[in-house]
DNA sequence: TGAATTATGTATCGATCAACACAGAAAGCA
DNA sequence: TGCTTTCTGTGTTGATCGATACATAATTCA
């Protein structure tokens, strides 16, 4: 299926994620189209040829970070044999993820954009539900939990739930701050303590 | 001892407040000049006479923010019999503050500047120095604990410290997604938790 | 080959950014 | 009463923001 008119010069999907790069290394405010530009190595009007505008540029990219950078913390929960498991691989994915050296530190969904704005209502909406995701995954594997007896039938996998998503947004800034992977490690140390009181007890 | 020259018509402490919650809900970048006199009531003359530049009145922002947003927290942590019930007062008063009506939410240290930029390096060092002695003071007050015999000599006082510093960090998050006050204290719960598993056999 | 279509590079748009020039106003000091 | 000092309001600065106009280049379709 042959395309009409001039075809494009540059990869689309290789300059999206160059973009991505720049939106979780300096925000969505702080990454100017300047910035982006020159990182795709492209002009603005075929950035916005390509992708519409900054705001659907930001949105392609944190899709694509969803796909790419999410994919090993995301598998871990669901594939690890026990709640338990699921939840401490998925804590020491983030730790590792977060601590990659040559790349931005923390996460883009955690830390793109705090501060609401008129102007980037969307855009902040969109990020609160990828986190609010992020928690109903965990909520779901802690049930399947109870489901197949492994925490009792008391435990409370919402306050559960809660507790490590904010441990992972925590992370994220612990991450900006230069923390190293053995200190994100001890978070992850420190969040798994709180595992043995929750499932013998019942949550807190 | 009067002043020399024309008195200044504003109250430079209340016009500091107004501005403290600006960046309090808009974070450094995201407020602008025009923000910050509109909430100060005066002209950009006027804040660059009383405050120097913008920067520096971030600076200033921050620093009556830590005195006056941060004594309960801080006082319960010192105050407390306990360590653990220092903890958990410190976690108890930040769930309140940040989940309070009619003032931004999370915290102003936590996400005021989380990208650091060339031309805002000594705003996120500052906000780093301040986050770090967060943690400095959560472990002065474990270590403490140890000293008095409330906890083992084996009790990982940094790890604690870094756990529990991260937890605080996470629930600024939290709070900016519209959690509320029992949505928090679900995160103290969980992370209260941990505590009886790192106190009875050392730190995970 | 020529018309239609799409991408690219240059150059720029109006808006807004942080910051300030300037003149007049309001105080203390002589 | 001047004289000095400091603050205030108007207006503006150059830079940068996100986003486009426009002409040209490169492709498909007829």
């Amino acid at each position: 299926m042959p395309e009409r008119g001039r075809p494009r010069t540059f990869d689309r999907t290789a300059a999206l994620r160059r973009a991505m790069e720049v939106f979780w290394a300096k925000g969505y405010e702080g990454a100017s189209i300047s910035d982006l530009t020159a990182a795709m190595g492209i002009n603005s009007p075929s950035l916005y040829a390509a992708f519409g505008s900054k705001e659907a540029l930001f949105l392609e990219a944190t899709e694509l970070y969803t796909q790419v950078e999410g994919t090993d913390i995301w598998s871990a929960l669901e594939k690890a044999p026990t709640a338990r498991q699921a939840v401490e691989r998925f804590l020491r994915q983030t730790a590792r993820a977060y601590s990659q050296t040559g790349r931005p530190q923390g996460c883009l969904i955690a830390l793109g954009a705090l501060h609401q704005d008129s102007s980037r209502g969307a855009i902040c909406d969109d990020l609160r539900r990828r986190r609010a995701e992020n928690r109903e995954a965990l909520l779901r594997r802690l049930e399947r939990g109870v489901a197949e007896g492994e925490l009792p039938a008391d435990f409370d996998c919402g306050t559960a739930a809660t507790f490590y998503a904010t441990v992972q947004h925590g992370m994220s800034i612990q991450a900006r701050d230069g923390a190293s992977r053995s200190a994100l490690l001890e978070t992850v140390a420190g969040a798994m303590a709180a595992w043995i009181a929750m499932a013998s007890t019942g949550a807190a």
